[in-house]
DNA sequence: CTCCTTCTGCGAACAGTGTTCACGTACCAT
DNA sequence: ATGGTACGTGAACACTGTTCGCAGAAGGAG
């Protein structure tokens, strides 16, 4: 029962970073079955005995990337002081994460795989909540310290009254689309940079970048925020 | 020289014909060059007379979305009086095009296809920039016309005082920074919904965004903007 | 220790992909 | 009418994900 199991464990172990370092090199649509299983020598048809599969390694691969990168928010939204600090490193600690690894960012954020279906379970549902949960929190943080004043919602986002209540409980209605649109924001500008869109402007765009995130933040924290 | 040129030029929009087809059907990845050839009843292998490859296939339909998506945004614009309602109008034509066409949407500003290369000619940039010519029109025109103060670059941003004197010449090298900042929210916000990673809400998210468009502008055009 | 079940991995096969090559065939200009 | 050119094809190659049947090895029961 033990060196059974145990082996069992090794190889699943070295399939699971045969895959990561496979997403790394083909990106996530050119991710090669056949290659992993070359990569720990190993036949395509075994690798059957483990993995459900390609979407069951894609899945593997999504959730594992998705609390890569929940820590690293967490861990740069806790290593500030300020609540407008904390969302700038919060943010710039996705956009970091995800120009290290833009497979995984496309992966998990961009263009869905063709054929692929998230399994029953929802534990692909999980790992988002677990990125987003600490950007939200600072964000109702501030909310309720009086640092970000919610847009009121014309009766067009009525629906997003409705959602409000379930991820944000407790929060101004308006606080929700808030929250939409500085993840929109963030993830404009990352997903340019990512892909390769800016780079034809020829120097880093990390500043490029920030400059973006702290005008966000100045805007939303801002006493004489705009509404509507 | 009449008879087969004339068929030939057909056949040839035939082929672009069933290659967009097939885009829109299948998705810029899984595009099948033997898809493309059986929807016109022909052989893979005939289709390298006309197309140079796969990679010829893809940059033809690069150019002409490219082209589609310009006369959108141009005619949304030209339908607009005041500037404001231009810039709204112009980007809403981006995000409407690109729910309405996401396979060509993903094709030019999603994650670049696997060994795929621009040809040498720089037909696609061209391409490019219609899209983005009369987006920056409106712009400089509002900074013309006082309505949009650009920030202040700070030092780490020195790189985009060049490039701003080649892409708007005469405009402040701030002007060039809020231009990309405004293509990245707007591309934000359409990355997420074509990409239905918004879905989940479970109603139409329009609304949700020509609402981020709208408090963009007004930011963008408001006369205390924030600086820096 | 032997027997039997279960788990593990493999080779072959199938249908699909992009691409190349040699081969006819139909058109066109002379 | 004839030579040359452009067109289209079928076969082939190397590749992909996936399934199936078949060997062994590991472990437990007697």
């Amino acid at each position: 029962m033990t060196r059974r199991t145990e082996a069992r464990e090794e190889t699943a172990s070295d399939i699971r970073a045969a895959a990561r370092e496979e997403l790394r090199a083909s990106g996530p649509r050119e991710l090669s079955l056949r290659n992993v299983a070359r990569r720990i020598g190993m036949s395509p048809a075994g690798l059957y005995r483990y993995v459900d599969g390609r979407d069951g390694l894609l899945t593997g691969l999504i959730t594992e990337s998705l609390y890569e990168l929940a820590g690293e928010v967490s861990e740069a939204i806790g290593a500030e002081a300020d609540l407008a600090e904390q969302v700038v490193a919060g943010f710039m600690a996705y956009r970091d994460w995800s120009m290290a690894n833009p497979a995984e960012f496309n992966l998990c954020f961009g263009e869905p795989l063709a054929g692929y279906a998230a399994p029953e379970g929802g534990s692909t549902t999980e790992a988002f909540q677990a990125v987003f949960a600490p950007l939200l929190g600072v964000l109702a943080a501030a909310s309720a310290a009086g640092l970000v004043r919610s847009p009121e919602l014309p009766d067009d986002l009525a629906p997003l009254g409705m959602v409000a209540e379930v991820m944000l409980p407790g929060s101004p209605p308006g606080l929700v689309t808030l929250a939409f649109e500085t993840w929109a924001r963030v993830h404009g500008i990352t997903a340019l940079e990512v892909n390769d869109h800016l780079s034809y402007l020829g120097f880093d765009t990390r500043p490029m970048a920030e400059f973006q995130v702290r005008r966000m933040v100045a805007h939303l924290m801002a006493p004489d925020t705009l509404r509507g």
